[in-house]
DNA sequence: TTTGGCCCCCTTTTT
DNA sequence: GGGGGCCAAA
């Protein structure tokens, strides 16, 4: 009889059909990992196992809704639903709302974004008195967030000598402090930040063995996608819940492990076989993804690699085109270099905006990229950087609402208890933060007893603060009759945030507008979309935790069609038939920050390898000459992951011999500021063969050190019009008309002096500057 | 208390 | 080039 199980190659059978017991699957890129764990499931199922005892992590919610609804398919029937599915994020906030209580945290409680965490930590360093050039809030937070997923609690930090140590050595004594601050008034307040939710629930499972045993009863079978990228913090989890039944499969590969920046500890799959016993190790090596240039280009970059674990991917798919490396001036003609071969590509093989993605090192560079697509007409879509969740009206009309769900959210209650203004200002919070401190108690709880508590404020303010608190409290009792897009669109109104942005009037202020009519549409779907969802009860609070939690990809619908933009790290577990990864340039992939230890380098050769396996048809590589960072144009030179292709499988749109020369508009706008040490781009370029009998890269580095003069242009002259005498007309694209008055110097330095007509004499190197011959006297 | 101008930092990547 | 924080002035 032929079931669903026959759709696998052998080697993916082997661990879906694996019997209980721990298990790892090492699946290179494109082998059908996501299948694997779906089957599996569904196998689970076929063979009898409730939904309910079947928890799965998967890297986004997205991908385990479609899991869901693929395993609903296959197995026909409504079971699906009760699967637990979803990031480790979500999963455990449900999980803290059932039994956080046992910690002392209500049901309620509010999920504290980062932008929330940095406030807060920003307003203790300052109520402490300390030096904010020292104690940098966003350092601190990143500190903070990599104690919690080590779990390195206040109490565990404080014992620890060698942490204080460090953090004394590195002029910060009172980071301890801080974190202790910061962990009671996230506490007080109700809230838990992202590292909260797996400290916490660790917290959970190792205080209470009672609560510990529900879940691994409850949890029989526990699957983990992407366990590569699982830090500490859910390891640990996971350990604990599969402890009692051992049924864990994990599914991973450590050559695409791209997150210890956030606590992702490699060793976790390294070690996955000391961890367990009699562990089933299978190995997917079979790309179905990719052709095989692209597989076997990423193969040779990833060879780079000291560490790794043993494995071959290989596809039977057709050769297809080589790998393209493109080079241009500047990144905005990189992203018309982009847009044009989106263009092309779309006509001559009849294809869809959603084929093509282009791919970034930072989130910045899509801005480039953005404008070149625009002038195209091409829709795109950008995934990451500012969500929309971050802009400030969204933000402000959501902290509203958590407001209403949890009074004692003092993150959310600083946001708006004067906005729109209403004239309680920074003197006045400053008294209430100070009571609320003073007497353990929230803000919010300061608010309700003023005739308590004398803050000496003056009488109007004070009225102020009650009609404050009886706005929050009518929106709070409305909240016990009507659905969450009721009560949020009554908030805005009521609060007169929406007329605040339309009376504005400016263009600024009808997108502000726009977008809270657009998260009131959100919460609209939200609430209609939970209706069908029996467990689920369609409130605000169920709505901010998805809110919270929510990652870009989830909230693609997919029905448009556009291209789409995203950082390489969003792009982990996706494909497109064509890819561009952009930004091939030494500091900036390898990022510059990435570059201090050989562990560090590997990790961006895995981003790198992530991205080229993206692709299924082709890849497209491109970099610049010249990059806008920081609002300053900068040199670049090429990476050194392109000259790690295997050049077999790579095409070199860029002949050498018009790299070293200046063409683009934008170089002569640099000469007008006289700035000599631009003047270093003319030097050979990484990843581009120099020409012969020049120095190689290295060789210069080491001379220019030794002889900085060496550092000087070695462009060619070909470039200088012959024809351009004194007393010739000529058009500078940014000074205008003028006259040409002198010429002197040979060669690379012949320059020629100009009167232009705004006024303006100058002297340009010929060389750079690209001048319009208007007549020759 | 509010507002506008100035200055600094930022740019790795995310739940 | 942009956003946020701080300070001075109204």
């Amino acid at each position: 009889m032929k079931t669903f199980i026959d759709d696998l190659n052998d080697a993916q059978k082997a661990p879906v059909l694996h019997k209980d017991g721990p298990l790892m699957v090492i699946a290179g890129a494109g082998s059908g990992k996501t299948r694997v764990l779906t089957y599996r499931i569904a196998h689970l199922m076929a063979q009898g196992v409730d939904a309910f005892n079947i928890l799965a992590l998967t890297f986004t919610n997205k991908a385990a809704r479609e899991m869901k609804k693929r395993i609903a398919d296959i197995v026909g029937s409504s079971e699906a639903k009760n699967l637990w599915m979803g990031t480790f994020h979500s999963v455990f906030a449900k999980l803290l709302r059932f039994d956080g209580d046992k910690l002392g945290y209500p049901s309620n409680y509010t999920i504290y974004d980062t932008q929330d965490s940095q406030r807060l930590i920003a307003s203790i360093i300052k109520e402490m008195g300390l030096d904010k050039d020292i104690y940098k809030y966003k350092q601190i937070q990143n500190r903070i967030s990599s104690y919690k997923n080590s779990l390195i609690t206040v109490k565990a930090y404080m014992q620890n000598p060698e942490l204080i140590e460090a953090d004394a050595m590195a002029k910060r004594p009172r980071l301890g402090d801080i974190y202790e601050e910061y962990v009671n008034r996230c506490f007080k307040a109700g809230a838990m930040d992202f590292d909260d939710l797996l400290l916490r629930t660790n917290e959970l499972l190792s205080r209470f063995p009672e609560v510990l045993m529900k879940y691994q009863d409850r949890f029989r079978y526990i699957l983990v996608d992407e366990y590569q990228d699982t830090n500490h913090s859910q390891y640990l989890i996971v350990k604990a819940l599969s402890d009692r039944y051992q049924n864990i499969c994990v599914v991973g590969d450590d050559a695409q492990s791209i997150y210890s920046f956030r606590g992702a500890n490699i060793s976790n799959i390294l070690n996955f076989q000391r961890d367990y016993d009699n562990v089933g190790m299978y190995r997917l090596e079979q790309n179905y993804r990719s052709t095989k240039n692209i597989v076997n280009a990423a193969n040779s970059v990833i060879a780079n690699n000291k560490n790794q674990l043993e494995k071959e991917v290989w596809t039977h798919n057709d050769e297809g085109a080589p790998i393209i490396i493109h080079r241009s001036i500047t990144d905005a003609e990189e992203g018309r270099y982009v847009a044009g071969s989106i263009f092309e590509n779309k006509m001559q093989h009849q294809l869809h905006n959603g084929h093509f993605a282009v791919l970034y090192r930072t989130n910045s560079q899509s801005r480039a990229i953005e404008d070149a697509l625009r002038k195209r007409d091409i829709p795109y879509r950008i995934y990451g950087g500012l969500s929309f969740y971050q802009r400030k009206e969204i933000k402000d009309i959501l902290s509203y609402l958590r407001l209403v769900i949890n009074p004692k959210d003092e993150e959310a209650l600083k946001r708006i208890i004067n906005f729109p203004a209403r004239g309680i200002g920074q003197t006045t919070l400053d008294k209430l933060v100070v009571a609320a401190n003073h007497y353990g108690r929230s803000i919010f709880e300061v608010l309700e007893n003023l005739e308590r508590i004398d803050l000496k404020i003056n009488s109007g303010t004070k009225r102020k603060l009650e009609e404050f608190v009886t706005m929050i409290k009518s929106f709070q009792i409305m909240n016990e009759g009507v659905d969450a897009f009721t009560l949020a669109e009554h908030v805005a109104k009521k609060t007169g945030i929406l007329l605040e942005f339309k009376k504005d009037g400016t263009p600024e202020g009808i997108a502000r507008m726009e977008n809270i009519e657009e998260l009131l549409n959100g919460i609209k779907d939200f609430v209609e979309g939970q209706k069908e969802i029996a467990v689920a009860t369609g409130d605000i609070g169920e709505f901010l935790e998805d809110v919270a939690l929510a990652t870009d990809l989830d909230k693609d619908t997919g029905d448009d069609d556009r291209v789409a933009l995203m950082t390489i790290h969003l792009a982990k577990g996706l494909e497109f038939p064509y890819i561009y990864v952009v930004g091939m340039e030494e500091d900036l992939f390898p990022s510059a920050m990435s570059m201090n230890t050989r562990s560090e380098l590997e990790e961006e050769r895995r981003l790198f390898y992530v991205a080229l396996t993206r692709a299924e048809k082709q890849a497209y590589l491109t970099y610049t000459q010249n990059r806008y960072r920081w609002g300053k144009l900068i040199d670049a030179e090429p990476s050194r992951f392109l000259e790690e292709i295997d050049e077999q499988y790579v095409e070199n749109l860029t002949p050498i011999d018009t790299g070293y020369r200046y063409k683009s508009l934008i170089d002569v706008d640099i000469f007008g500021d006289v700035d000599k040490s631009r003047l270093r781009q003319t030097k050979p370029k990484r990843g581009t063969p120099p020409a012969i009998g020049k120095p190689n890269e290295t060789q210069l580095r080491k001379l220019r050190r030794l002889k900085p003069e060496l550092s000087k242009p070695i462009g060619n002259t070909n470039v200088v019009d012959p024809n351009l005498s004194e007393g010739a007309m000529v058009n500078h694209t940014r000074f205008g008309k003028g006259v040409v008055l002198k010429i002197e110097g040979v060669g690379n330095d012949k320059k020629a002096e100009i009167k232009f007509d705004q006024g303006d004499t100058k002297k340009l190197l010929l060389r750079f500057a690209k001048l319009e011959v208007l007549s020759t006297d």
